[in-house]
DNA sequence: CACGATTAGCAAATCGTTTTGTAAAAAGCT
DNA sequence: AGCTTTTTACAAAACGATTTGCTAATCGTG
């Protein structure tokens, strides 16, 4: 079952000595470089087949040309002390949209943790181009990049750097505001807003969206911050606390992890409130746990898949050219479930 | 934003100009070959941090060492035309968990299509080991792996390889009969198999496992094999065919993928069969089809994580000791659900 | 002080490509 | 024939590391 002979691979150096000629006409044959005699080039042709020959990606790309990867770092889970994606129904749709999308264009896709950290593969800095989604504010990634000019594009952009372009569009001010139209046409009167820990665009964009529609809609600012990390139980103890809460509860809540959403209304459940008679419920990301909540909780969809499609095409069109520009936002979509919809509309 | 001198990244060589020693004497205060005096190693340790420096992996694995990269090839999804992973619950999960374990561990795990393809990036042959996920008979990849001395390392076995031992066991003979004892205490007489058309050990063995189950437990063999790419359309084509054949129905059906599963029981539904009642369903891998189908349907939990886990660490072992034996088969279980929950039980 | 053993450090080869510069051969022109 | 131009092909220099010899310098020891 093991190779017949101990052949190693064929190289340059093989195919030209079968076809009589130099490894420079070897390279400049198949690469359609140079000068090289039609009958030449055939030959050499020839002999690389017979021999199974191909390049050595390695070598090549130590000469400067491209490896056929592109990295993928994922920011939230990155600042895990242990990653643990499971259940992370976003990530995991996107990464295997991001690559199908980079196996049919040629390209290879590697995660990558935090290539900052010192325990990060070597090869990370190795690859053709980064996708970095749901930066932080000031994310060292993007200065490790950015520096080691390694062409990059994010999802969602870096809150702290304005001047930073090469970013698309993932859920923000627009999701936001339909989500509390939504509520609001629903009856809600006090909505609260529950987002996580990190310092990302979508939470900042949310909080924005969140202030101006109650600069036009007069109400308490009701807001809590809970780790994202800390999943469904997070969302019980988010419950908790509105339970507790000396203002009294909202009659809405947008809970902008799909998880904690659904913590949050079995906590209340068990509480004694019904929903969506008593509380209406959003979540800001649709994940397995809101799909299966009863009743069904209405998410966002975030469009992963899309967005993943939309990243990988962005970056492939930067590493031909520079100044390749950002493609128009993905179109998010509320999906409207049973948390939202009152038996009575 | 853009790196403010267009300094390239520091070399060996700046290293040893700034440390005042040869590249050699840089090589091994780094790498502690060699023998260099305290003071010196120091000295290029220093002149390394200032720098900034870190040794291009490129030029590194050019010499024979390690890239830092495992790939990963998932068979099933690589057959179809398109890939579509949509909703294949169990490569989901498989790829999740091993890009965690193969980044605690320093490497990266790349995602690649079938490399004997023309259009595979060329990169695929220059990792450092690879995973293989349900090979097929006497499969092409294995082949070239084999033959361009690359480790690897499937999950399942390749039917037609009796020799080849690097594989983990993935779902086999005994899930089988587990399912069939589980379905013969509900009741069931007359338990029918539906496969998919690959031709790997999964559906194999399956097939083993029934064709001994019958020879114990006399009844018509009723085996339906159905492209899995169809996914619920082909479980509600699979239904129909039962209810068109001659013989009569099943009063068990053990579908292998998920999906197929969830299909059947709402076709055999709309022809007005109650389920468990009036037959009992149980699906071969998990999916959240089976989880969300009402009811919800028994299925085999293949524990893909922890079986993702099993082969990374098994690979990894392998890249160190060429002789490193594969790990005892990961433990799967049964998830009995309402599909095979009969209500005066 | 002479000699072998040890310690330090370097030059050069190597890995498999691509690319640059150059020389030889062929062709074109007066 | 003698000269310039165009074709064709090659040798050699990158790319950035590791590793192999080899030469000095230092150290013990009798």
């Amino acid at each position: 079952m093991t190779a017949d002979r101990d052949r190693r691979r064929a190289t340059i150096h093989d195919v030209a000595r079968h076809a009589g000629v130099s490894i420079t006409t070897v390279s400049h044959s198949l690469n359609t470089k140079g000068i090289v005699a039609a009958a030449t080039r055939q030959r050499v042709l020839d002999a690389a087949a017979a021999l199974g020959y191909s390049p050595n990606p390695i070598a090549r790309r130590l000469r400067g040309n491209r490896l056929g990867v592109i990295g993928l770092v994922i920011r939230p889970l990155d600042s895990l002390e242990t990653y643990q994606p499971e259940g992370v129904d976003y990530f995991v749709r996107f990464v295997g949209a991001a690559a199908v999308e980079s196996l049919d264009r040629g390209f290879g896709l590697m995660l990558v943790r935090d290539p900052t950290k010192q325990n990060a593969p070597a090869i990370a800095l190795g690859v053709d181009g980064f996708i970095v989604c749901d930066p932080v504010g000031n994310d060292p990634v993007i200065e490790l990049l950015d520096r080691s000019d390694i062409p990059l594009v994010t999802v969602g952009r870096d809150i702290e750097r304005p001047n930073f372009e090469n970013w698309l569009e993932s859920g923000g001010v627009t999701d936001a505001t339909v989500v509390f139209e939504h509520l609001s046409a629903q009856g809600a009167k006090r909505i609260a807003l529950v987002t996580g820990t990190d310092d990302n665009a979508w939470y900042a964009d949310s909080m924005q969206a969140y202030a101006e529609w109650i600069l036009a809609h007069p109400q308490d600012a009701i807001v809590y911050h809970q780790d994202e990390t800390t999943g469904e139980t997070g969302g019980r103890v988010v419950a908790d606390a509105m339970l507790a809460d000396a203002r009294g509860l909202p009659d809405a809540v947008y809970f902008l992890t799909g998880r904690g959403a659904a913590g949050l209304q079995a906590r209340f459940q068990e509480r004694g409130l019904e929903i969506p008679r008593d509380l209406l419920i959003v979540a800001g990301s649709d994940a397995e746990q809101t799909r299966s909540a009863v009743p069904t909780i209405t998410s966002v969809d975030l469009a992963p898949e899309e967005t993943a499609r939309a990243a990988v095409d962005f970056l492939l069109r930067r590493l031909d050219d520079e100044n390749a520009v950002a493609p128009p936002p993905v179109q998010n979509t509320l999906r409207v479930r049973g948390s939202t919809t009152r038996p009575s509309a």
